[in-house]
DNA sequence: TTACCGAGTTGGAACGATCCAAAACTAGCT
DNA sequence: AGCTAGTTTTGGATCGTTCCAACTCGGTAA
């Protein structure tokens, strides 16, 4: 347990009080404003509440009302800046609403996520919103969480859980109709040979879009080859890496669905190391719309989430579980639309 | 203020007390692994912990012991990588020292940025890490803060602060040798018309990286033009709207050295739209070394500051002035390293 | 005179931990 | 049994707030 002491002896209720002859009482009727207080009263409390500085100290208050102000946001990675874009939405609008953000990184280690959870817990949040690392699995953190404080879970689903059946709510993008959506776009233009690329098959939303890029090609009528299908981590480096996979059979794809975008981008540089120019002989599609996509080149045909706008909603999920505590579990499925860019050009003839 | 009640009552000391007939104060030893208990008193009260889930409150603890164990992170911008990186290191280092990031985010408001404080602070942080936002003005955050916790400015200046003088740390970047071995650079490659690009010159960082521009200009005997001085957000979006003033004179740069990284990718898209090929029609230099300048095209040469690693050091100053309040303030300047990429090539015959 | 009113104000007990001085054991030795 | 020293354990005060029942006080109705 880690320990700071600070220099000065932080103003009280107490200090106040004593320095404009009330009582403790009173001044802390007129911090929250209650209309019990004298207006006389209240402007020389006010008066000596400026004078000595006095920091509210909402930590005592909340010990005594047993109450909390603070949220919980665990992430997998913030230097996606997926993730960064949507920490900021959440802590917009956790703001507005006067709380504030218990920031905690696992950086996609599901034991450091039980660390992280464990340790923000001990600060009583109200609430908790997590985007879970790969492999998190659910018994675990229900019992890490337990009833202690309404989870909120964000873009992937954890391990072993039955979906609709577990006691917390969720915050999911439309994962196998936006891989749908992109498969048929590329059909579209004339594509036959489509892989799927980048993304664990362990992680959820990676198997939900990956199912909906079998339905359209099924529905197409089109074949999907076993090496038509590279896993990789999804990020750009470990993308760019495993470009090669695409083209170990004899007629390899012309296009392919990416994970996301971290993955597409890292693919667009493994092209280039292997001579093929993506927007012109290969065409990509990603999944996100972070701001890179727009201004990559070519620019990324991908599926917007509008990650902050993701972020303000979760947060806003979970101030609305604040206020009915006990009213069913909400299952939100974020849509997703697709973003044509150049990166899904038509075959070369 | 915000609340919100638990469903189950918690778990507290008293409850592991009576649950297994020991007083209050020796089950507060065993949290605290003091050695004074009996090892079969200790296996037993643990036994009970475990027994009943509890839960430890560190609001109380700190409420009585007072001290904090929270560092409240503020931050300017958390979309732009360069500090979603940051934050991520901060977090990291925080939280192997049992401390908790408290986020908040001003999205350049000097005004939101006040607010943030005064919300933060009644949480009682133990320290402040903050990025200022521009305009952000040293007597105000002087207010704000005063000696309730130590502070530590990141990156930016304040305005209206002598910097060397305030009670605060300071964690910078080199920028001016930075923008001068970046300025160097393009000089070297055989450029003469050498434009600064992006960036508003109220800021600090922005002031000292144009002068290490000019100051390797002037050193190499080339003038610099007026419109050679191009002054936007730092932002993509913005800079790729700037782009169009580099041309107005009537011999237009053949290079520029951008503020950031943020901006030096804006910039290749506002060339690309005039038709040129960056790093290869025109030559230009990013600053902070954040992931997307290797992935771009061209890959875009830049200053790496290692961004995750300044979080790491953020963290790491923070946690020493807590153990030495009393300390003289630290002045920390972070080298910069130039790495060389593709987007600064040779002016073309 | 007493009773009762509404508007303001207040003392003391919480909240869940820690600290501290003192009490309760245990064992060893006269 | 009494005394001492060492090891464990404990009650009560405390941190800075909120809650609550009770109090004061001038005015007014009975």
């Amino acid at each position: 347990m880690s320990s700071y002491t600070p220099i000065g002896r932080k103003v009280t209720l107490n200090d106040i009080a004593a320095g404009c002859g009330v009582s403790r009482a009173t001044v802390s009727l007129v911090l929250r404003g209650s209309p019990l207080v004298n207006k006389h009263t209240r402007a020389r409390v006010e008066e000596e509440l400026r004078r000595q500085g006095y920091v509210y100290n909402r930590a005592a208050a909340n010990l005594r009302r047993r109450t909390s102000s603070s949220i919980a946001l665990v992430l997998n990675d913030l230097a996606n800046p997926f993730f960064a874009e949507f920490a900021a939405g959440v802590d917009e609008s956790l703001a507005a609403a006067g709380f504030v953000t218990l920031l905690g990184c696992t950086g996609e280690s599901a034991a450091r996520e039980l660390a992280v959870l464990g340790s923000l817990l001990e600060h009583g949040p109200a609430g908790i919103i997590l985007s879970p690392a790969e492999h998190s699995r659910a018994p675990d953190v229900l019992a890490a969480v337990g009833r202690r404080a309404p989870l909120l879970l964000f873009n992937r689903e954890l391990d072993g859980a039955v979906a609709e059946a577990e006691p917390w709510d969720r915050l999911m993008l439309d994962n196998q109709h936006g891989a749908r959506l992109a498969t048929e776009h590329l059909i579209e233009r004339g594509h036959r040979r489509i892989a799927f690329f980048g993304g664990h098959h362990d992680s959820s939303s990676c198997r939900q879009r990956h199912a909906g890029y079998l339905e359209a090609m099924r529905a197409a009528g089109l074949r999907t080859e076993p090496h038509g299908r590279v896993e990789c981590a999804p990020t750009r480096l470990d993308a760019a890496h495993h470009a090669p996979a695409l083209f170990t059979g004899a007629l390899p794809p012309t296009a392919a669905v990416c994970y996301n975008d971290a993955v597409a981008l890292g693919l667009m540089l493994g092209l280039r190391r292997r001579g093929l120019e993506p927007g012109r002989d290969f065409a990509l599609t990603g999944f996100d719309g972070i701001a890179e996509a727009a201004l990559g080149t070519p620019p990324l045909t991908t599926l917007s989430a509008a990650p902050r706008e993701r972020g303000r909603q979760a947060a806003e999920l979970v101030l609305q579980r604040l206020q009915q505590p006990r009213a069913a579990g909400r299952q939100v499925l974020a849509p997703v639309e697709l973003v044509v860019r150049e990166s899904s050009c038509p075959p070369i003839a």
